[in-house]
DNA sequence: CTTTAAGCGAGACGGTACGTCTAGTCTTGTT
DNA sequence: AACAAGACTAGACGTACCGTCTCGCTTAAAG
């Protein structure tokens, strides 16, 4: 989580209980006021701690955010809902409730965006939270090829996979942060219609 | 573009000149630091303008940074191709060609990270930005209503262009942004297929 | 007192008003909790001020309280006692008064000790204490002058007002502050017949 | 040296290496760096030494520098010169070589400054500075009655001694340490002159 | 020859202040 | 009026140091 260099051994051990009340306290104000308008000494004195232990856990502001956020994306499940259509508007609404979260849409996008000039930032993004999420596409396709719902792979499905990923994330995400408009039942159906109905074309050719 | 009080009629006019050299100082300035390192002043002393002259045009730094980055995408067109897949592809690329650039990339995401947390600035991006781009889906559909491509509307197609437009800039700015994987001609070609598919199967229920 | 740049005309000017308060407050600071312990933070609040505005005017800390030192030895005046053995006597019995508050003592040391390895310091102690303070002498050589009680000077008589000061004031502070015994009205009397027998032997030469 | 409790029988000793390593390293650290930005992580760190094992020898900052200027001031000497004036002067250049040396001049204010507000510290000071220095000046008269240049006491002559010393230690730190200009052979005999003159004066009324 | 009380190096900790930076406002004189 | 210049309040930033507090390890004398 913070960068804790596993060599020493020496000197006085780091409080676990500081990293858990500076983490939690840095969640909690992140919701409560934004990635601007949180301070760093404002979490210390959440957290009950002095601002220099922050600082020697977290080079700055930036990293100290980015790592109190990073474990709300493991949330995301894919509960077996009996059919293809089922799964993904549970998938589409799971997603949408999280992005509605102050808390995670305001670190999704603010790393994001700190992303846009930072080429090793973009790589951890990407492991840590674009490909993991790729699973649920991957489960769900399996799933529906079990129940005969679409047919098996004749080849190689990455690349049908990462399009999936894309417009399902991608929709999700447009409409929730940038178009700002909810993301409910209704929508969610009329979506997986537009997809379900895009990939059977798509894979009729 | 900047708020500009119709009212007045005495007193020396606004120069037309700072302007200009303020939006293009501002656009530089987001481009080379981002939105959290862009400051005011330096985008006043690039401008070489006083920070007052900022001030009498935009609210804050939000107010002026938001207007900087929608001017950006003012440039998009949808040229007739012929057809709505040559149409639709048309938009992706150009679209995908935009966010190459470093200064869309970092403008779009700076301003809605920015945004997660501003109702205001919220409401400001989808009027300057999200509105004002959907007149591409709009005109889009109209031709393929001419050509017969698509059926005419029946009823308000209101809530049908929200979901195109959510799905095809959702995709592509996942791709582009938060995948990071080129947007080529070969995806767009694969992303119109399953649009389009599914636009029309939603049609046939 | 400040570094005040004198070529600026432009630009809204510097308040006045914030000189004074900044410079008693630093001053009933000091006397208050010493030089260790007065803080810029708590000097701006008594002064009801930014912090900027202190760190505009004087460079850091060491500089404001040079400055707030200096202006506690001005209160040092010579009023005519009608002969210039009273006037020695008095300015010596008031020096030592001076120096018999805690804050006016510990005020000099700090800073003569500060200065001691540190070339700017001393520079500006010269010009803010020293040289300021010499105009004690030179006034009384001058009323001695006019009195008739000494002859007029027939060349430069800087290096003689440095000799007389450096006695002056060396012998009481080094009693006041170092041999830490009374400077009273009998040590006064010896010193002054000291002083001045030294003087007019110096000059019969 | 150090406040050594001396009811402890067990235990691993204090090192003695360590007691030396810190003491030297403190006064160079003293002359370097001046006492405000004398800091005890350096002097551990220059010691080779733990910060604890400072602070298990000395309460705090102040008094670990006190011990370590101690010793630096009794190097003073009062060769025979052959005349009163000889001998003065002598001393006179003497002191001011000692107060030229960074160590000294900074130990001195240093150790002077902090007195200001500790009797404690200023007692110790009087008994180890002063009074061992007063020495010089009752040398030096026994030796100028021995040679028939002032005649011999004929009463207590504590007082003046007193004087003499405060007349002379306090010109030379004042011209070495607050005025900041050379005491050089020049100084040194235009100061001899007013102070015999002086003397001459005082002890014929 | 083990126990034991203390010393020791290393470094984290709560504090406090530093000096810097920026946002957004206010005050001059000039155009 | 707008403008350039720059002072102003407010408050966060990240750094440095103080003096304290664990850790785990070492060292001598006491048992």
């Amino acid at each position: 989580m913070c960068a804790r260099e596993t060599g020493r051994r020496t000197g006085r051990p780091r409080s676990a209980e500081a990293d858990r009340a500076i983490l939690d306290a840095a969640r909690q104000a992140l919701v409560e006021l934004g990635w601007g308008r949180l301070s760093m000494g404002d979490v210390a004195a959440r957290a009950g701690v002095a601002k220099t232990t922050l600082y020697r856990r977290w080079a700055n502001k930036n990293e100290l955010v980015v790592d109190a956020v990073a474990a709300l994306f493991d949330e995301l499940e894919l509960p077996d809902r009996g059919s293809l259509r089922a799964d993904v508007e549970g998938v589409v609404l799971q997603f949408a409730a999280l992005l509605e979260q102050p808390a995670t849409r305001t670190a999704l996008m603010a790393v994001v965006a700190e992303a846009t000039h930072d080429e090793a930032l973009r790589r951890r993004i990407r492991a840590a939270i674009v490909d993991r999420q790729k699973r649920l596409v991957i489960e769900g396709r399996r799933r529906a090829q079990e129940r005969g719902e679409i047919p098996p792979d004749d080849g190689d499905p990455t690349a049908q996979v990462d399009l999936i990923f894309d417009v399902i994330a991608g929709a999700v995400v447009h409409r929730a942060l940038v178009s700002c408009e909810p993301v409910d039942a209704d929508w969610a159906a009329r979506f997986t219609t537009v997809l379900l109905g895009g990939l059977a074309a798509a894979s009729a050719i």
